[in-house]
RNA sequence: GCCGAAGUAGCUCAAUUGGCAGAGCAUCGCAUUCGUAAUGCGAGGGUUAAGGGUUCAAGUCCCUUCUUCGGCUCCA
């Protein structure tokens, strides 16, 4: 038989026999690589280490060290979740069992719901299937005999017909378990050194809300237990910096029951914040040739009627109501409002762009299940503005809130942030206005301005507004999941809805195109995001304290008002705490407040006009005159400073 | 909206097989005047989310609704 040849990630090359496998090479090369083996790349496919290769090929073995290794290795605990549950249900049906970004998960059906006790069980019947060091087999079926075997395993049964060849291939575990997969898997379970069963949640097949709805099991596995419960510790982190938990331990907003779901209401502290991203945004839109307009909460139907919505979107709207002789709707979008600003008088090419800007407040009717916090909410406040310029100015306009959105995220400490494109679905074509010319020529002048900016993005079907693409920039929040913060839309039709004009050059009649935009998202949203960022430890110039005077004892209280209002006369955010205890509970709970500055008085600093600033980072920085103190705060303040 | 879990004092949480609703912190009062993360003593505080049912008896069991949490779907 000829030899096959076998080339390393070094380039050194060795003859082989055909149907050597991974495995055997890393044993040649070294014991303690077989050892930390997990999977393998042949000519770049992923293979298992105990595939057989046939012909001359590139080789690659992936170890912990490898991040496709910890992926494979989840989806093998994900094979092994699924056989445990199989030994402990057997009328339980699978689905589909992924690795994803922080572990993995198994579909489920079954009649009865899993409980967080059956979870219980099910890990320890993952440990005991464990330690039977089963391998993962890859065996191959033929098409039709694969249907007739996987019976009523209905789920395989769909995606064997949708998705497999004429022959595919298979896992086992064990004499009973088989899994339609296309692997590759770890060697077999002893490799399995640690996971956890998570949750339990519900999940529609094939992410359809119309189809049957299936019990998912979500895990996580590492390599080390060391690896978990560091794993499981950030996450308990992470729960610490929860903006709702932060929202009410800083008594920055609240939700009431009676007030309704989704309808925050902003304590005093949280309103301090909004109010700041209110003022800062409006100056620098000013400074950005933005006009300010105010516009109506409520409209009638007709509105949206013309514009589109009614047709659209009116699913996350709240149901009209019934006056005498018209319906009225709660705006979802202040889009029409600033249209008819627009078309409030006669434009010339020499007043565009118009850029018509608002803090607009709307109303949507998000789903129950879907609301969360501050940041999904039924009544929000948008950074919103519409720009109407001449086709010919678009990708400068463009380029213009870009610059804002960058300063903008400079200012508010924010770093990590990715770009997305989204895109009509082209499967599901009447969930937006159907004009096929006007999407395509608004995705190439999106590509374009984005090409110009030499900007990263992934494209995203099916994420479109309905009126057209858009750019949306999303930020993780500290659990990891992704949100759209700023987003801007090119539009070319709701100025063809509502006949939008402007006298041209040549004295003739055209049409404006439509930018939507919102810079710092909504209100609600953003500050959740602050809240978390910073842990609720906010930077000097967003903070709703920035400093607190704390008397040793009554006898600086007088000096304490004084100090205090030449704080606040010098524009700081400050408070005096007044109370008759030891200056050690007012540090313990200003510190827990996370004020940035706690200014210690005693007598000494009385005497000499002083105050000992304690920083809620650094701790005592030591004595200062109060006019030093005042100096240096203002300088960060004006200068928004993020770190500390 | 759907699947699952939960809702007890302002907050965090107890309350045995159905058998007198409790603690810590917070609040209020009094004392204390203290130098960089919790001073002491005392007092008040509840229609156990709301409504209905079973029972001699319900925080506990059953039903409906609301809200919250984890997901799915959806989105700024």
């Amino acid at each position: 038989m000829d030899s096959i040849e076998i080339t390393l990630p070094d380039g050194s090359r060795q003859p082989a026999a055909p149907g050597t496998r991974p495995i055997d090479i890393a044993r040649q090369i070294s014991p303690r690589l077989a050892d930390a083996a997990v999977v393998a790349k042949v000519d770049g496919e992923m293979y298992d280490l105990t595939r057989p290769i046939e012909k001359s090929a590139q080789l690659q073995i992936l170890t912990p060290r490898d991040p496709e290794a910890l992926q494979v290795y989840r989806h093998s605990t994900a094979h092994l979740l699924a056989a445990a549950v199989l030994e402990l249900y057997p009328e339980t049906k699978l689905g589909i069992g992924p690795a994803i970004e922080s572990g993995f998960y198994y579909d489920f059906d079954r009649a009865t719901p899993f409980t967080p006790e059956d979870l219980e069980k099910i890990e320890n019947k993952m440990w005991e299937i464990q330690k039977r060091h089963l391998p993962y087999e890859r065996v191959y079926t033929r098409k039709e005999e694969g249907l007739r075997k996987y019976g009523d395993a209905w789920m395989k049964c769909e995606l064997i017909r949708d998705r497999a060849g004429e022959v595919f291939s298979e896992y086992t575990l064990g004499p009973h378990f088989i899994d339609f997969c296309r692997g590759p898997h770890v060697p077999d379970t002893s490799k399995i050194k640690a996971f956890k069963l998570l949750s339990i949640a519900g999940a529609y097949w094939r992410g359809d809300e119309h189809n049957k709805q299936l019990q998912r099991i979500y895990g996580t596995a590492f390599f080390t237990q060391k690896e978990l419960e560091d794993y499981l510790k950030r996450l308990e982190e992470a729960k610490r910096r929860d903006h709702r938990r932060l929202g009410k331990e800083l008594e920055l907003f609240t939700v009431n029951e009676t007030v309704g779901a989704g309808l925050p209401l902003w304590l005093p502290k949280g309103a301090t914040i909004r109010r700041l991203l209110e003022e800062y945004i409006l100056e620098r839109e000013r400074a950005a040739g933005y006009q300010h307009v105010y516009t109506p909460d409520l409209a009638k139907v007709e509105l949206y009627q013309r514009s589109g919505h009614w047709e659209h979107y009116k699913d996350s709207m709240f149901p009209p109501m019934d006056l005498e002789t018209e319906q009225m709707v709660l705006r979802p979008m202040n889009c029409p409002h600033h249209i008819l600003i627009y078309e409030s008088k006669q434009r010339s090419y020499r007043d565009l762009p118009v850029r018509i800007a608002e803090l607009g407040t709307m109303y949507r009717y998000e789903r129950s299940g879907a609301l969360s916090g501050l940041s999904r909410v039924r009544c929000m406040t948008l950074n919103d503005a519409h720009i109407f310029c001449a086709p010919e100015q678009v990708k400068e306009e463009f380029i213009g809130v870009m610059k804002l959105v960058e300063q903008a995220y400079k200012d508010l400490g924010i770093t990590q942030y990715s770009y997305r494109l989204s895109l009509r679905d082209p499967a599901d074509k009447q969930k937006y206005v159907d004009n096929d010319a006007m999407w395509a020529l608004g995705e190439r002048v999106l590509r374009e301005a984005l090409d110009a900016l030499e900007l990263k993005y992934v494209a995203a079907p099916g994420e479109a507004a309905f009126y057209g693409p858009k750019l949306d920039i999303q930020l993780a929040d500290v659990m990891g999941h992704e949100e759209t913060y700023s987003t801007i839309q090119v539009d070319f039709h709701l100025p063809n809805q509502f006949g939008l004009k402007y006298v041209g050059a040549d004295g003739k009649d055209h049409q404006p195109v439509m930018i939507h935009r919102g810079v710092i998202s909504t209100m609600e949203r953003m500050t959740s995001y602050l809240i978390e960022l910073y842990g609720g430890a906010f930077p000097v110039w967003l903070a709703p304290v920035q400093a607190i005077v704390l008397p040793i004892t009554d006898r600086q209280m007088e000096y304490g008002r004084k100090v205090l209002a030449d704080l606040q006369a010098a524009g700081v955010r400050a408070e005096l705490d007044e109370r008759s205890e030891k200056v050690n509970l007012k540090i313990r709970e200003a510190q827990l407040q996370k004020i940035p500055y706690m200014l210690v008085v005693g007598d000494r600093e009385q005497q000499n006009g002083q105050v000992a600033v304690r920083n809620r980072k650094h701790g005592d920085q030591g004595a200062q005159a109060v006019a030093d103190f005042i100096a240096e705060i203002r300088g960060l303040i004006d200068s928004k400073t993020v770190s500390e």
